[in-house]
DNA sequence: GTTCTTGCAAACCCTTTGCACGTCT
DNA sequence: AGACGTGCAAAGGGTTTGCAAGAAC
């Protein structure tokens, strides 16, 4: 599978840029909720990464959690994905760029691939309409070949 | 703007075919639900479509609207989506077949699509996974040519 | 008559907000 | 010092649930 090295500095940088362009501030909070969401590497709703950092020790609310979310994902370094269920899903855009995701109709399993021929398929429908394309999700709902071997179902 | 024409009885059919296979009953708020949704033609959430009902004068509780809005999600004749706002939204399956949607980043406007070359994508990414594909969702969020020309977002 | 479904209201979950306190500049 | 950010708890919006009354079988 691949994943982009995620470089941490890199990303802070990146945030340090975003903030300071937008007169916000540089807190504490911010740059911790960074840095244990690379530590993470993988989906994770608000409240996940709640309780990862209530674990770690980190005096952390919900409040902020959600505040500095928020900002990472206005500005890109995080990615928000809404799946089939309640809450919103969040991910490091850098960890692997423009991948799409298969979901197991059974499980609800969550599968991570990159077709390259869809980006030319964004670029040539947003040209049709006239528009300048930003971003795109696409999930596939479909079934895993033996639901009874499949090893995510068993976890649950 | 395609739109498969929706044959209300037909849908009434699969929808009874389902109910007696999965041994529910046929209860008038059921069929009244799914007439109101043909008649509304177009993407709703549980709340619009609590609201046109009970001005038609229908009386019915929210609870049935989204029992019955789940087994119609069940048996395929709608299709749920989640985009990205707070409620989720419906639509007949059969009202445009595996069309896309491509929404505006400044108003929100959604225009659907189809794109037939995504069909085969989707084959191929699930015989790469051995899966069987079962439906997909398709979100390309992209800026509009003219954002003061935009006759959607004038009408906010 | 029994079981399922409905309507109502309360509960629920995820997320946002108001406020007092703390931190950044 | 002043403004912004944080933590807490309460409020908010969408959805689900418990229960009594009603409809389907």
């Amino acid at each position: 599978m691949p994943s982009a090295a995620t470089d941490v500095d890199e990303l802070k940088r990146q945030f340090a840029d975003f903030l300071k362009k937008k007169n916000y501030r540089n807190t504490q909070e911010r740059y911790r909720v960074l840095d244990r969401i690379a530590e993470l590497d993988k989906h994770f709703s608000a409240d996940d990464l709640y309780f990862y950092m209530s674990g770690k020790g980190d005096r952390i609310s919900r409040a902020t959690i959600y505040s500095t979310l928020d900002l990472l994902t206005k500005c890109a370094i995080l990615m928000k994905h809404r799946f089939q269920g309640d809450s919103a899903h969040f991910e490091l855009s850098s960890r692997m760029p423009d991948h799409d995701h298969l979901i197991c109709v059974e499980c609800g399993h969550i599968i991570e691939f990159y077709e390259k021929e869809l980006e030319d398929l964004q670029e040539r429908v947003c040209k049709q309409f006239g528009f300048k394309p930003v971003k795109h999700s696409w999930q596939i709902f479909a079934a895993c070949p033996d639901i009874a071997a499949c090893e995510f179902n068993k976890q649950k």
